[in-house]
DNA sequence: TTTCAACACGAAAACGTTTTCGCTAAATAT
DNA sequence: ATATTTAGCGAAAACGTTTTCGTGTTGAAA
């Protein structure tokens, strides 16, 4: 069992000094070529790579992004991971995840956790706890001690700092323009509850396009799912609730679902109840992820492009890590000229299946 | 904008000595009760936490695990990472994923980039271009340093170290069996190419159950799929190829499928052939899934109960790392008394749902 | 011969901890 | 009164780097 090899060692083992073998193997002229090229070639055969943790501690930065999120088994947040590690890696930095499980308390173990040295900035999405709570002091905590965060998807305007979003009140509204112009009457929109904030906003995407169309939304054909996480037949409660829904509103002849379980459940439902799928029927989901890929009949939906926004995010956090960088050697003067924080909307894009006509 | 306090600010600040405040804030009795309360209260006012990366560094541990898989993007996979973070954070330990991406190249460099220092030990599965190569000497270099690491789900015999799988070959028979139960008279199998270690020993099991019922398994019907990774219309060529081999047998009237991508596809299929399920194909899956669970017909498949795999994965990994370090704390002698590595095997489960009978 | 620059290298500080060892002064024992 | 313990604290090393600032040796210029 060999231990990695050190400077120290290299340098005894040469007899040099410890700063000699570390200027020859980073190519100073200071040193002669003789004893550069011994001490490389020494280094190359016992495999000396320089300690990242030593390197994290003298240069004050790890060169590693904290990650975030409420769940990993989801196919956007994952697809979002993605996202960042691939921007990540190529700018040479690792990423260390972090799961809330959508609770405020393990929101902020993990962030303290990880705020002390372990990493240079954070990349997350908000817990819905949190969002309910509205409590955000750790973000801001953690930005005034000077690392920088980047929220994605589920933000929130009361913290400062750069952002990413998809376009949910577009997407939204084209959506329900498609179930518009493909001659559907009576929409119907199955939702979240409102303190998710993409939830909000894609009920106003709904409403608004009705309005363009010169329609008004009725409430009758607007469904909000509380979420009750923990249970066992969830799945079950979930497909009575909009069978019960689509009895009482036998008029409706297109869905709009903020996520695509409610409209494969959906789709579900309106086929044991009876219905065709497209023809009585018209179905669109938000988020395209497997199910709206595989579901018989597959399913329009529009697409959140969660790798884009993973990938956006990185260079949002790793510019500004850059340019804090370079601040703090510079002048360091102008009080702090912290460029404005930026907020990048990803546009969102239909993907018709055969769940619309 | 605060940075964190250190130590040194704290002593400079109440004029007593580094260590001083060290001892005092550990609770040394070493320290007057007088001095301890003034320094403790000091910290707690400006929020002290120690800096991670210095203590990584003295104690020559990160207190963090390296999770390496060859795609995030997978329900398989984010389940086991959602039970090794599980696991890892109860134990204090933090995680910091890298994706292969199924590559070789990248297996290694995200290996190397985080054996310097940078994480205490592996949890792994291997990338399918590896498996191709059956060149291990990364593994086992890092091995070697004094790395341990665990593999999971795609593991291989050369490589010794502690490993968690799940039962393939009994999963597959348990499957193959209860569509002969089921009635089922020619059973097919969709699997992946023989490389991949999971594929092969669910394609034995397929054989064994077979043999086990007197019946021999026929060549004909067994539809092994190669996958062209990065081809766009992948989807088509599956459904293509699996309507191809439908038609060749049309005497198939029982499908066990390797993953549930194959098996909703090959339920997808067989509808568009006409064919009525269950009642005139039945079908099966492997790998419980989302698919799995909102196909319609919702599929039955053996469960691989992801997150108890990465639970266990990270439960051997954290059990080896302290047991080396009161190894080296002790005696020290006994030339390495590593106890022999394990092997956890994780039984299947068949969760049946309406895709048979 | 003296002076000076170039060359090649080493010593030491710094990053933030913990821990071992020593030291001083007071308290106790002889 | 002297010797010995003990309480309370500080100095320094160590973890592995990088970098700044010497310092001694050489060769050439004066």
């Amino acid at each position: 069992m060999k231990r990695k090899i050190t400077l120290k060692q290299i340098a005894r083992e040469l007899d040099v000094s410890v700063s000699t073998v570390s200027k020859a193997l980073s190519g100073s002229k200071e040193i002669s070529e003789d004893t550069t090229q011994k001490i490389q070639a020494f280094a190359k055969l016992y495999n000396y790579r320089p300690n990242n943790i030593a390197l994290s501690l003298k240069n004050r930065k790890t060169k590693t992004i904290g990650i975030l999120i409420p769940e990993i088994v989801h196919h956007f947040f994952s697809t979002v991971i993605r996202g960042i590690e691939l921007i990540a890696n190529r700018r040479g930095y690792n990423v260390i995840v972090g799961l809330s499980n959508e609770s405020f308390a393990k929101e902020i173990i993990n962030m303290e956790m990880l705020a002390n040295g372990s990493i240079d900035g954070f990349i997350l999405s908000i817990s819905k706890e949190t969002l309910l709570k509205q409590d955000y002091h750790h973000f801001n905590a953690t930005i005034q001690q000077g690392i920088p965060i980047v929220m994605f998807d589920r933000v929130v305007n009361d913290v400062l700092c750069d952002k990413v979003v998809v376009d949910d009140f577009n997407g939204a509204v084209k959506a329900v323009k498609l179930l518009l112009e493909n001659g559907c009457k009576n929409i119907a929109l199955i939702t979240t509850v409102d303190y998710v904030s993409v939830g909000r906003l894609r009920t106003q995407g709904y409403i608004e396009a009705l309005q363009l169309n010169k329609m008004e939304a009725n409430p009758q054909l607007i469904l909000k799912i509380e979420d009750n996480l923990n249970v066992e037949h969830q799945l079950e409660d979930l497909e009575n609730e909009i069978a019960h829904f689509f009895k009482l509103n036998p008029s409706i002849d297109g869905v709009f679902a903020v996520n695509e379980l409610y409209a494969v459940t959906a789709m579900k439902v309106a086929r044991k109840l009876g219905r065709h799928i497209p023809d009585d029927i018209q179905v669109i989901g938000f988020t395209d992820g497997v199910l709206s890929k595989h579901a018989t009949p597959s399913l329009t939906t529009v697409s959140q492009h969660g790798q884009k926004m993973g990938e956006q995010a990185a260079n949002l956090l790793i510019d500004r890590l850059e340019a804090m960088d370079a601040e703090s050697s510079q002048y360091m003067g102008d009080g702090g000229g912290k460029s404005d924080f930026i907020k990048v909307v990803i546009e969102t894009e239909i993907i018709k299946r055969e769940s619309t006509k």
